[in-house]
RNA sequence: GGUACCAUGGCGGAGUGGUGACGCUCUGGAUUGCAAAUCCAGCUACCCCGGUUCGAUUCCGGGUGGUACCUCCA
């Protein structure tokens, strides 16, 4: 295992850059909070889940894909849903099984690959159950009116995460309102809440449900265990509740640590019509939703969108960037194109692939360009190629061969990011079926060449009249015909 | 008020103490009946002011501008 590649990456909780180290080479485990299933999953939460994924992604293809283990939770206990069960007049699992199936799928679509473990929070109570009794009996939580809250002055390290102290975030007091008054520092958080529309479970401190942040903490250590390696999450989750989680967490399992890496990805903005851009909220009404996009778009496209800025740096989200990734796909997937091509001349490769670019902290746009650059070689192959006077179809087998061997690099190192899964004439016609027209398109076309050629003006003028009729369209339509050299056209979803 | 992040061409976006990747767009050319696609060529950028240095876009300080978190939120 000496060559085992060095991952760095950008740890939140001390804030520099650190080689990555895991406890177990053999076990290597990550958390990343998942959705609360009353609604569809938005574009904001898809960027997580996609930093996320390749992270996963670069991790097994680290330590090997048994040796990680992911778990990636469904929260569906939570005042939100219950709500919107009592709105709809529906059970609360008819709802967090109809969002949690469409979040995944909504995921699978973009290329996110499953999470080796997906806990739900109804089936880990007992846990949280087991953990906040600890807390209590070792004097870190305390019972107050029928709620159960931890208390963060007992837990000198709270603040390290998010940079908060105890004393700024009492500036921000609101003495008297709700909770606060029950608590004795107004900083602790709720553990444990009274039972709210008959949901609740039996615990010995009394009926009731689980306060958000509990969920994750005892979630993360049924699946991966007491000291995770890395836990991912947006910057917005880091306070209160990844800060809570560590709090919990340590204080139950009498641990320094929770997690030795924190992951933060950076927000998505929305671009607005000046040029300006604002984070996406409900409450500005710009939200986007995975689901509708994907009516529109390729998964794969959303999944480039995604990444082509650094997963720390602020993202503006915008129709332009989506067109953008269409292109730039549209581009690589001529390229595998050709790969089948050369490979069916009986090109063969093995050549290692490997992510070097995302091992100094998920440079992915740094490896987005590496397939670029490829791409960019094979260019002056072919350039080579045609000055010599050869078609690209009569290149010699090295030729070939060398062709292929860049086009197999940069289509596995694609595929390792979750891109250019598809076929390539999948990709170009979308489904669609446009054979019988373009043949027609030929036909008509053949015939005012052939007028052409016999001098026959007007007939020339008329068919090529009726070819540029049947390109409008289905241009109309939302096809491109594209004219090949020996008179034969194919045609692509613009 | 407290905390943190950011500032590169028309747009998106890497990177570096010493000719500024890559993608999209755009311009010119080849090709085409005209297009499309493809190929070739090309235009355009490191917020401001100091400091360190032989040399800074890159390091340090200040300024300006933008954003986020401190409340449910990826």
């Amino acid at each position: 295992m000496n060559d085992t590649p060095t991952l760095t990456l950008y740890n939140s909780l001390t804030r520099q850059k650190e080689t990555f180290t895991p406890q177990d080479p053999s076990r290597v485990t990550m958390y990343n909070c998942g959705p609360t299933v009353y609604s569809y999953a938005h574009i904001g939460n898809a960027r997580a889940a996609v930093v996320a994924d390749v992270l996963f992604r670069v991790l097994r293809h680290i330590y090997g894909q048994e040796a990680v283990v992911y778990a990636r939770n469904i929260t569906d206990v939570d005042d939100r849903i219950i709500q919107s069960a009592k709105e709809t007049g529906k059970p609360i699992s008819e709802i967090t099984e109809k969002y949690a199936k469409i979040y995944n799928d909504d995921l699978a679509a973009i290329g996110c690959l499953p999470p080796t473990y997906q806990p739900k929070a109804t089936e880990h109570i007992s846990h949280m159950i087991e953990m906040i009794s600890k807390l209590m009996e070792d004097g870190f939580a305390y019972a107050s009116d029928d709620h159960v809250f931890f208390d963060v002055s007992t837990y000198d390290d709270y603040g390290k995460l998010s940079g908060n102290t105890l004393d700024a975030l009492r500036g921000g007091d609101r003495v008297g309102e709700g909770e606060v008054a029950r608590k004795k520092n107004s900083a602790d958080f709720v553990l444990w809440k009274p039972e709210l529309d008959g949901v609740g479970w039996d615990a010995p401190f009394g009926r009731g449900r689980p306060g958000w942040h509990i969920e994750c903490s005892a979630m993360a250590k049924a699946t991966l265990g007491e000291v995770i390696d890395i836990h991912c999450g947006g910057v917005d989750l880091k306070f209160p509740h990844h800060e809570n989680e560590i709090a919990q967490s340590c204080c139950a399992n009498g641990h320094e640590k929770f997690a030795n890496y924190w992951v933060h990805n950076e927000f998505l903005n929305m671009a607005k019509a000046d040029g300006s851009s604002e984070k996406m909220s409900k409450s500005l009404g710009n939200v986007t939703l995975v689901h509708d996009l994907l009516k529109e778009w390729d998964g794969e496209v959303i999944r480039l969108a995604l990444l082509k800025a650094h997963y720390r740096s602020e993202l503006n989200w915008s129709e332009d960037l989506l067109k953008e990734s269409k292109a730039q796909l549209d581009g690589w997937y001529r390229k595998k194109a050709d790969y089948f091509r050369v490979k069916s001349l009986g090109a063969g490769s093995n050549v290692p692939t490997y992510l070097d670019e995302l091992l100094d902290e998920l440079n992915i746009p740094l490896l987005l360009a590496g397939l670029d650059n490829v791409s960019e070689y094979i260019e002056t192959l072919y350039t080579a190629n045609s000055e010599g006077g050869i078609s690209n179809e009569q290149m010699s087998e090295n030729e070939d061969w060398n062709i292929f061997v860049d086009l197999d690099f940069m289509i596995k190192r694609a595929n390792l990011l979750g891109f250019l899964q598809k076929d390539p004439e999948v990709w170009r016609k979308g489904g669609l079926d446009y054979d019988v027209l373009v043949e027609e398109y030929d036909s008509v076309r053949a015939q005012a060449i052939a007028a052409k050629e016999a001098g026959d003006k007007a007939k020339m003028g008329e068919m090529f009249k009726r070819s540029d009729e049947i390109r409008d369209q289905v241009a109309a339509e939302g096809i491109v015909i594209e004219s090949g050299p020996d008179g034969k056209s194919t045609w692509r979803k613009a």
